[in-house]
DNA sequence: TAGACAAACGGAGGCGCCTCCGTTTTAGTG
DNA sequence: CACTAAAACGGAGGCGCCTCCGTTTGTCTA
């Protein structure tokens, strides 16, 4: 691929990701064609479809929150790294609420999207969760599935303005609760 | 409502049924209209989005489909019937195969819809179904539930041009195999 | 039947989608 | 460097979506 090429795409995909975030799946992509700095045409040559662009910034999302559990990891204390990747989290499920429509699509269409893409997160939030129990910061008797399943609770508010706020919460308490009784 | 407004809903209706089975979902709803013989504000005020007007459709649809168990029951022995209107639900999976995307769009927003579809459509074949057996016409040792899951093979198909044929093919080959050690 | 008014009609206009193709840029070669 | 072919760019144009509002029609009352 071009350099030219490979830059307008980089470009094109951030410039998406911040457009959803910002008004859903509906962004006008001659808005963020605009933004990028390219025609439309270029546009629709790297993604034939708003589901394709949709996909891209989906895993662009996901690698991203995955990264983040390593970087954390190294740069904080186990607990607080948890907890950290867990607020981070809570962003992604709203990003991923946002995408619901298109990702519902995709994921009928491209099967291989789910399975990738669950199992990377899961694995993210097992080896922080595993670190921590290790490191005795938090209590050892429990399992990183257990943590993801108390998180569900952030799924199933609807669309409430203080959503943020209350997941916030959630995850602050859920942590107490991983804490106490720790080692460390 | 005013006559007037019914009489173009209606036919409003109709059209987009013949729309969405020519050109599927994504028939052009300003054709629809058209056709109608209405302006495009007419539609959009009986129909605000195009999942309103395929949910109505849909529903239409399955109206139809249930109705005609009746008839079929009424006019033909009851062995005849079921094998007719097997045949016509070969034609309904076809239009809601073809409406899938929105529809998916829909369960996923009004959930009695689902429920009250194929409640509707499985107390049709059931009833069919039942007439027959204690006619004689068929076997008895035969479950609705039975004959619905062995239909399940025309779900299957992808989009192969030869389709229609191969499911109609599948409902004779059914009815064989129903009317095989019957009574009568 | 005339008159009034609520309800329905219809299409112009503005916006976004997407295709198509002439123009520009890049990377490689003599 | 100059040249060239391939690749990328960009935006005009055509189409469909949907809203908005001035016009028409149906229905009810006197």
């Amino acid at each position: 691929m071009r350099a030219d090429a490979q830059r307008n795409r980089d470009k094109l995909v951030e410039m998406a990701a911040q457009a959803f975030a910002a008004d859903g799946v509906d962004a006008s992509l001659e808005e963020i064609a605009k933004r990028a700095g390219v025609g439309i045409g270029t546009l629709y040559r790297h993604f034939p479809t708003r589901e394709h662009l949709v996909e891209v910034v989906y895993r662009r999302e996901v690698e991203g929150l995955c990264q983040a559990a390593d970087e954390l990891a190294r740069d904080h204390p186990a607990d607080v790294a948890l907890e950290l990747w867990m607020q981070r989290f809570v962003d992604y499920i709203a990003t991923k609420r946002g995408l619901a429509t298109s990702l519902r699509l995709l994921l009928t269409t491209n099967s291989t999207l789910f399975s990738d893409t669950s199992g990377r997160v899961s694995g993210a939030m097992r080896s922080l969760v595993e670190a921590a129990a290790a490191s005795g910061k938090i209590r050892p008797d429990v399992d990183a599935s257990d943590v993801m399943h108390a998180l569900g609770g952030i799924y199933s508010a609807p669309n409430t303005p203080d959503w943020r706020e209350r997941s916030g919460r959630l995850v602050k308490l859920l942590m107490d609760g991983l804490r106490f009784g720790a080692r460390g």
